[in-house]
DNA sequence: CCGGTGTTGAAGAAATTATTTCAGAACCGG
DNA sequence: CCGGTTCTGAAATAATTTCTTCAACACCGG
């Protein structure tokens, strides 16, 4: 990884478009031929290699090289290295002017820079989501016709528990396999051909989870996973995969985007269910207030 | 006279973005990787040398060349060249507008919905944290002079138990009290003035929460409450109140924020901390392939 | 636990690109 | 038209990049 060195002894506000029009006319004929030339499809133009450069321009590489030179910089793949960084910043900034998200803290705290990253991951994830996936999945998860049963890894046991709450309160048929536990063929002895197994992976892969997922499938079971961007080995036998963003300026990964999927989901399969699920909600309730476990208000 | 030569043959097919994800699935481990990288900020990051880009993505630069060959190109500059020829059209028309999410999906999905709600709930959240709170949490929690416990509520339970899981990574002495377990006497038992009670607790705030914090602020402990905008009781009680947007077109609340605050500190913890967490990290990874629960790779 | 299969990157060969050299072309003022 | 100066590109050279080979490795199925 090296490219973006040096960049610091020429003057870092100029674009080389603008470097290259101020100084136009200390430039010589075949040098002018060049710069008329990069600037004609600015910054693409320049992107190719010095050969290819040279040819569209007319001239020949050592104008090409000389030119660069004048402008400052070492040889020609400084000066590209140069043009792609400007590129970076000028593709991705158009797109989000929203720099700084906790306003009262530096752009460097961590605060800004991890939810930056966040927001690129769910810009990402949701870039790339197959919609049609996305809806089977709620489909099938709205299903009553058959069992919906949940499992996660060392990390995600914490989403698996979180999609188990929520799919008890819309619907009946819900089960969470204990991860961790040795007891999986006791729940795999419960799963029905046609339920859905939804499985959480994400580095690393486990391999018990795995195991189950391959299992279940052997005893006709639909499987959904939840996973990041590299997919784990069980997207080969999963019948629909959901895959997220993950990476974030920490020694771990996140699992925001997962949630958020996971989330949206829940919400897709609560409107189809809503009509049983409001019923249920509201004897939820009713037996919450009748064990005062929880404040009436506040 | 040269130049615009030879640009109408090759397929009017789809973006290498689109290959890409398109065929993800068909890729190896190492080629996601290299696919990812190349995404990330797409399409700047496939434009430097194959060199430049093997060693971005952390792959070889064989890799490189069997992925672009794999999508129909003959090799790198191959490669590149259609990499520089969408990005001019893309240069062109800069229509680039980021309307909806999903872009693939009609606007009024689900997915574009609660994304959208999602975002607003972050931007809001971020907008009025305390910044000042959150650096004292994360000093709190890096602290190894005092001991940390976890607790959660019916909903929150997930959340706390992530927080468990990693911060028992990143330090010793951090415990998990067990939510709807009567146990909680036992709990407080092993809370030392000066410990950290870090507690959960979004609408419908539970009265068992708030006892719990009562007595362990009785016994000198300090509080860390994550909560939603409204302010759950305990706050009253709390030296550290982090709280959220949490409102989503959904029959329930959404608790993607609070995770993404919660990720946040955990980073922020990491960093204060990464002396030990690192050596910690390590032997944990060690463990992890002596016990063969996890794959090494794919 | 053990070969078979597919994936991976180190190393080196081949191809291409970037730079330097230098002879001649173009210009310029007289 | 000439001597001097500057500019230019062909060609040689140097540096890099790109591609190929192959042994090591991970995973899989038995």
């Amino acid at each position: 990884m090296q490219g973006v060195q040096g960049v610091c002894e020429r003057d870092p506000q100029k674009t080389i478009a603008e470097r290259l029009q101020q100084r136009f006319d200390e430039l010589t004929r075949a040098e002018r031929q060049l710069a008329g030339s990069l600037l004609e499809n600015y910054p693409v133009s320049g992107l190719s290699s010095i050969t290819a450069v040279a040819a569209q321009a007319g001239v020949s590489t050592p104008t090409v090289v000389r030119m660069v030179q004048k402008l400052g910089f070492r040889g020609f793949p400084e000066f590209q290295a140069e043009l792609r960084r400007e590129l970076g910043e000028r593709i991705s900034n158009p797109i989000d002017k929203h720099d700084t998200w906790a306003a009262k803290a530096p752009d460097q705290h961590i605060l800004n820079r991890f939810t930056e990253a966040v927001i690129g991951n769910i810009r990402q994830t949701l870039a790339q989501v197959d919609t049609a996936s996305f809806d089977a999945v709620a489909d099938l998860l709205a299903d009553t016709a058959h069992g919906v049963h949940v499992v996660g890894g060392r990390i995600t046991r914490a989403l698996a528990d979180y999609l188990f709450l929520h799919m008890q309160v819309v619907r009946p048929g819900v089960s969470l396999i204990q991860s961790l536990a040795n007891a999986w063929p006791h729940d795999l002895l419960n799963m029905a051909p046609g339920d859905v197994l939804v499985v959480f992976d994400v580095r690393r892969y486990e391999n018990a989870t795995l195991k189950l997922a391959e299992m279940a499938r052997g005893q006709g079971a639909r499987i959904v996973l939840f996973t990041d961007q590299w997919g784990s080995p069980v997207a080969a036998h999963a019948d629909h995969v959901l895959s997220c963003r993950i990476a974030v300026p920490s020694a771990w990964d996140s699992n925001v985007v997962l949630m958020l999927l996971l989330e949206t989901v829940l919400a897709a399969v609560q409107e189809r269910t809503w009509a049983q699920t409001r019923e249920r909600m509201e004897r939820l309730e009713s037996m919450f207030d009748k064990t005062r476990l929880f404040r009436k208000f506040t």
